[in-house]
DNA sequence: AGCGGAGTAGACAACGTTTACTGTCACAGC
DNA sequence: GCTGTGACAGTAAACGTTGTCTACTCCGCT
């Protein structure tokens, strides 16, 4: 593996020289000898040495992202985002599946400062947990203290995300459209409640209740985790109150999934008996049946914008918080509601 | 950010003896030494600076991995069975989504070896195409060059894969399930001809209607790109011919989630007209409707064994080609054929 | 008493860049 | 003819590690 020293020598020019051919500084350079260097590189196949540069100017063109899981189409999509944008700035993206498992994430931010990357972007909510939220400060100072620019795409403990969407506002618009539908008992699966996003979504139901002239009830708001088997879960608690309810919206596609499942084993017919909605819009969402209604969020323009921010940051530009919208996409999941159904009404 | 050398001051001792502490060299340090540098590194939130590391090892403890698209489920699910292994191993994953464009992958390429990663996993198939391949020959050539392991795990034009799937005899095992069903004139969405793993699938296809006593009719082949859209065009091509057929199979899930759709679009009954089967069983196989049969490929531990080779290569030690088994999941998309509907023959 | 060998610690040279800092040269202005 | 200046080129010192080599202290053995 051909080095500096290499392209110099063939070149018969210095080190110093040679360096500032291939690093595009802006030190001149006569023709002929950027010529001759180039052309030495390209017969060596001479390739920079990242980590020699940058050891010296303390920061590797690599943005660190740190997901729930990146298996989830919801993370997929925003870090396809954040690629594509760092792709054309010429950094590598590393992709961090936490679990939200505390563990797993101080070992990822260990690793991340370890490599001295560029920019690190939390992806994912943060959770309502006084130590945890200490020990990722504390991280993040760390990380800033290097001159890593620190980004988040969702609500968490320390303050306003960089980028974000309207959580409340799509949440609220999908139960107005709801409301217009004729739903007046509208249930929520609202997902884990120590998830501060979960948390907005929650608030934007209540919100979208109140607009629409419409009570809580609290008994229709289950709490279950973020994923498929949550969805299920959530059904049956619903069901399980007695409490009857026309149509369910849930804080996201992945819970909707599971309830549409849940509901279909149960017989009840969807959205003959129930209208169900989701909330992200994920690629799968055209493809259940029936085809879910959701709240599209642009995800892949969040991940891009994310890394946008990171490189203001990065370039010490000021940084307006920015708030993509969400807009309700109606399928064939929702409808006008017959009647009620409760934990004893179920069809068969 | 704290360096090894303020850690040795702190604690009094020289910078060879801190780094020997700090990096777990097998070199004696005393016990009571020792502690002090421990405490002094934990005092000063010391991380170890993987660049520098790396500039004098030559290797960082990263892995880089070129997928397609980590959109697409198949290749998300790849990538987190490369990271937890990775996890395990203290090694970070360089997402790269291709789109299977030359150029994108040759700048990725150029990247990763700018990082000196230690290992670079190709999961998407190679294309043929003899300009690409002596590029990527090339390339390949220049990442081992300063000791990085490659590995690949698909079918491409320079060798076997290091880990790869059973996806002739998935395939075949695929079609001997639907003769078993009764049919006799079955469909393949076989994906486009330049990529090898689709080839590899096609050969299946055969051997599997060979298997089964069944003659190919070479009508009912369709090569269209390995997406959603796809199995749309696929449906259309294959009415187009006008040969009657009772299944469709197709080379992977996105195909036969754009057939399924198409179907439905056309009110073509699934199972009841055509029977429909995947290839890969990504997740979202199970929340379409009717659910669809596919052929189960244990893509997690693709992506684990993959990362595992790419170690034993970097250990040198000797590497035999594994092929995992994949294996035919039979959900509601395929039952007995009823009658075989041509091009004309569509129930409205 | 002298010597060899553990056991431990430190000095120092890499690794491949970038970037002050120093030159050198030619030329213009006086 | 001298000096100042601008356009280049080279020297050398970092950046933070690791590993090799050398050095020092004890110890036990002869």
């Amino acid at each position: 593996m051909a080095s500096i020293t290499e392209v110099a020598k063939l070149a018969g020019v210095s080190i110093a020289t040679a360096s500032r051919v291939m690093s595009a500084s802006d030190y001149p350079v006569s023709v002929p000898t950027r010529a001759r260097v180039l052309e030495a590189a390209q017969s060596l196949d001479y390739v920079p040495n990242a980590l020699a540069r940058g050891l010296h100017t303390q920061q590797v063109p690599v943005v660190g992202v740190i997901v729930h899981d990146i298996t989830d189409p919801y993370f997929a999509e925003v870090v396809r985002g954040v690629e594509d944008a760092a792709a054309t700035s010429g950094f590598l993206v590393i992709t961090c599946s936490s679990e939200r498992d505390p563990d797993r994430e101080r070992e990822y931010v260990r690793l991340l400062r370890s490599m001295r990357v560029a920019a690190v972007i939390f992806a994912g909510s943060g959770l309502d947990d006084p130590a945890l939220t200490d020990e990722l400060a504390r991280h993040i100072e760390g990380m800033r203290a290097f001159g890593a620019a620190v980004v988040h795409l969702s609500p968490h403990a320390l303050g306003e995300p960089e980028v974000s969407v309207d959580n409340a506002g799509g949440i609220a618009a999908m139960v107005g459209a709801l409301a217009s539908l004729g739903h007046r008992r509208i249930a929520f699966l609202a997902g884990p409640i120590s998830l501060y996003v979960a948390r907005q979504r929650l608030e934007g139901f209540r919100r979208g209740l109140a607009d629409a002239g419409l009570d809580t009830d609290e008994r229709l708001i289950a709490h279950t985790p973020f994923n498929r088997d949550g969805g299920a879960a959530g059904v049956d608690a619903l069901r399980a109150t007695g409490v009857p309810f026309t149509a369910i919206a849930c804080a996201n596609d992945l819970l909707a999934l599971g309830a549409l499942a849940r509901l279909a084993a149960l017989g009840v017919s969807v959205p003959g008996d129930v209208s169900v909605a989701g909330f992200d819009d994920i690629a799968v969402a055209a493809d259940t049946s029936p085809g879910l209604s959701t709240v599209r969020v642009p995800l892949r323009e969040l991940g891009r914008r994310g890394f946008a921010q990171a490189e203001r940051l990065l370039a010490g530009a000021p940084l307006p918080t920015e708030i993509l919208p969400a807009e309700v996409v109606l399928r064939a999941s929702t409808g006008a509601p017959s009647r009620a159904i409760a934990s004893t009404g179920v069809r068969p």
